[in-house]
RNA sequence: GCGGCUGUAGUCUAGUCUGGUUAGGACUUGGGCCUUCCAAGCCUACGACCCGGGUUCAAAUCCCGGCAGCCGCACCA
């Protein structure tokens, strides 16, 4: 299986490994090896090109642990859970709501464990395996938690996902880009899950690095101002309508994908095909991804529209490394309700509305007199009522009932004055949508060595791209020699000192030198023969196909740096 | 989390059933010889019984517990 093959490489060459090994492991724990570390930076690099750079979302940095507040909020400490029952005879565990969504047809997701338990045993349901006793329902929450301060009197939890570091400090975040959207920031960083039993090697990890851009728009205007440039972009969109009905994904342009109202937003088009065009930049071919729509029902319940960019695997089918959703207003009207901070935006009208309305004026002299110390609170109800309302009922029965704090007062003419005001109103508030492209970055890495993974004939090769490899050149002598030796030692360092990651290999014949090059991913390879020594020239071997290519020794940087940055392809220096 | 199977150098493996010499081999890797372009050959070196406890004169081998991996079940905001 391909999936072997690469992770007995990964390990065996320093790409990956699991954590802790001495002492026997702990699941869901992955180290990155030499070559593994510097292709994740490589690659995180390249995400940053195209979100930071590109997009111009600035990033953030924000603790990996977090109060117990901030995730109430988000709804990660109740919700982030699985209600788990047991069964007392033969000890398998099961979600009580699937238990009792399955036998009784309800639906009683999110309902709180007491009660499961209790429509448990009243409808006493059994044990589906061996109808044995199910125990009490109990929540099995995925954070781990951990204790703030040395009389641990706060809880914390690390954080589960980067994207509420980004919630949290939203107010000083607008104010950055100057109150205006659409706006978008980005988090790159780890997050943590303690997952029931991790079994999918780097796939499903406890701990594991996430990229997240937070995009707030304007509900009412989800457009990309640069749209176009990728409007002809071609998806492979496994939709809803698809999945229901057994069909085959289909592929359309962004613009008719968008135009058919299959994606449901311009803004989420567009980063639908971002993200394409990086999975592309680091490899992936086209033929092995697909767009997979949410069905409503594994959607949450506040977002609009979700989409999982999906990788072919041998090993493990179909797998999510990105998930691009619109959140809605979702996260930011929760912490504003938490928080008290108001988490909206002002948006300001491009003319402003002059509006005529009646406005009630309480008379203070006879409020404060009949109500004494309920009067501030009476007429700050009455001053959220709708003054035309108010002055209706008083013009027909004479009077006015106000409910605060549940008594009754009844207002007459004589307590107020009607007023017509003018009003300039130049805008209004409102708590902008979010739209979050959010990346697995292990299970990209993943992705990234299975499909540069080739064999040919029985030559292995991995085919990153020279841009991301680890390392970017090997300088190798013809033989072990020390004239030429001594030649190619000075090439490397050389192109050392000019940035360039290169290794120096004299160990064994030079067709095994190129066969280890090839299995790390070593894009170029410079060989030093005896031709060199005559007149300064050099070889550069091309990996992927080992043609070789003979320039001065003169030219060796300033090509391999224009090879690297695939400025120019090899073929074009034969 | 439950059940079954498995655990010997970096990798693949012999040995385990039936306890007994220095745990054997191949590949890989390091050093050397040879070598004028794709894993050749020769010499040489390094390198292992998953962890803990028990039984025994003696444990890689038998027993118990733990950990990890694989498979099945369950789970996967």
């Amino acid at each position: 299986m391909k999936n072997d093959d690469v992770m007995n490489i990964a390990k065996k060459r320093g790409f990956l490994w699991s954590s802790f090994e001495i002492y026997s492991g702990v699941a869901g724990f992955y180290d990155y090896g030499p070559l593994g570390g510097t292709l994740k930076n490589n690659i995180m690099q390249k995400w940053r090109e195209y979100y930071v750079v590109g997009e111009g979302y600035y990033e953030i940095e924000s603790p990996t642990i977090m109060p117990e507040e901030a995730l109430k909020a988000s709804g990660h400490v109740d919700h982030f859970t699985d209600p788990l029952t047991e069964c007392k005879d033969c000890l398998n565990v099961f979600r009580a709501d699937h238990i009792i969504n399955d036998a009784t047809g309800k639906d009683v997701e999110g309902l709180p464990n007491d009660e499961l338990s209790q429509i448990l045993s009243e409808e006493k349901l059994m044990c589906p395996h061996c109808s044995g006793h199910l125990t009490h329902v109990w929540s099995y929450n995925l954070m781990f938690q951990t204790i703030i301060g040395s009389k641990g009197k706060k809880t914390g939890y690390l954080r589960p996902e980067t994207a509420q570091g980004i919630f949290i400090p939203f107010k000083r975040l607008l104010r950055f880009n100057r109150g205006k959207l659409p706006f978008g920031v980005v988090q790159l960083g780890k997050a943590y899950r303690n997952e029931i039993s991790p079994r999918q090697g780097v796939i499903r990890l406890r701990e594991f690095t996430q990229a997240e851009a937070e995009i707030f728009t304007d509900p009412r205007d989800k457009t990309h101002p640069r749209f176009a440039d990728v409007s002809d972009d071609i998806l492979n969109l496994y939709s809803q309508e698809c999945q229901e009905q057994g069909k085959e994904p289909v592929k359309l342009t962004a613009q008719e994908s968008l135009d058919k109202g299959v994606i449901a937003s311009e803004m989420l088009t567009y980063q639908l095909c971002l993200a394409l065009r990086f999975l592309k930049d680091l490899g992936i071919p086209d033929n092995v991804i697909r767009l997979r729509q949410h069905l409503t029902s594994e959607m949450a319940h506040y977002a609009i529209d979700c989409w999982d960019v999906e990788v072919e695997t041998d090993k493990y089918d179909w797998i999510e490394i990105i998930g691009i959703a619109d959140r809605t207003d979702f996260d930011l009207k929760s912490h504003n309700q938490y928080s008290k901070e108001d988490l909206r935006v002002f948006i300001e009208y491009p003319e402003p509305k002059q509006v005529k309305m009646l406005q009630v004026k309480p008379n203070m002299s006879k409020f404060g007199p009949q109500f004494k110390g309920d009067a501030p609170k009476i007429i700050e109800a009455l001053k959220d009522m709708d003054a035309s309302q108010v002055k209706e009922s008083i013009d027909a029965n004479g009077e006015y009932s106000l409910e605060v704090n549940g008594k009754t007062h009844l207002l007459t003419r004589d307590f107020m004055d009607f007023q017509e005001v003018e009003e300039t109103i130049r805008g209004e508030k409102i708590f902008p949508h979010v739209i979050e492209p959010s990346f697995g970055i292990d299970r990209i890495i993943y992705s990234v060595l299975l499909h540069c993974y080739q064999e040919d004939d029985d030559r292995t090769i991995l085919k990153l791209p020279a841009n991301i490899a680890p390392v970017e050149v090997n300088i190798l002598p013809l033989v072990n020699k020390d004239a030429l030796n001594s030649v190619a030692r000075e090439i490397h360092d050389n192109l050392r000192k000019n940035g360039i990651i290169a290794e120096y290999d004299t160990s064994g014949t030079i067709g095994r030198r190129y066969a280890r090059s090839d299995e790390i991913g070593i894009p170029f390879a410079v060989t030093v023969d005896h031709d060199t020594l005559e007149d300064d020239t050099v070889t550069i071997r091309n990996r992927d196909n080992s043609k070789q290519v003979r320039i001065p020794i003169k030219d060796v940087y300033k090509t391999l740096k224009c090879l690297i940055n695939l400025e120019i392809k090899f073929e074009e220096l034969i």
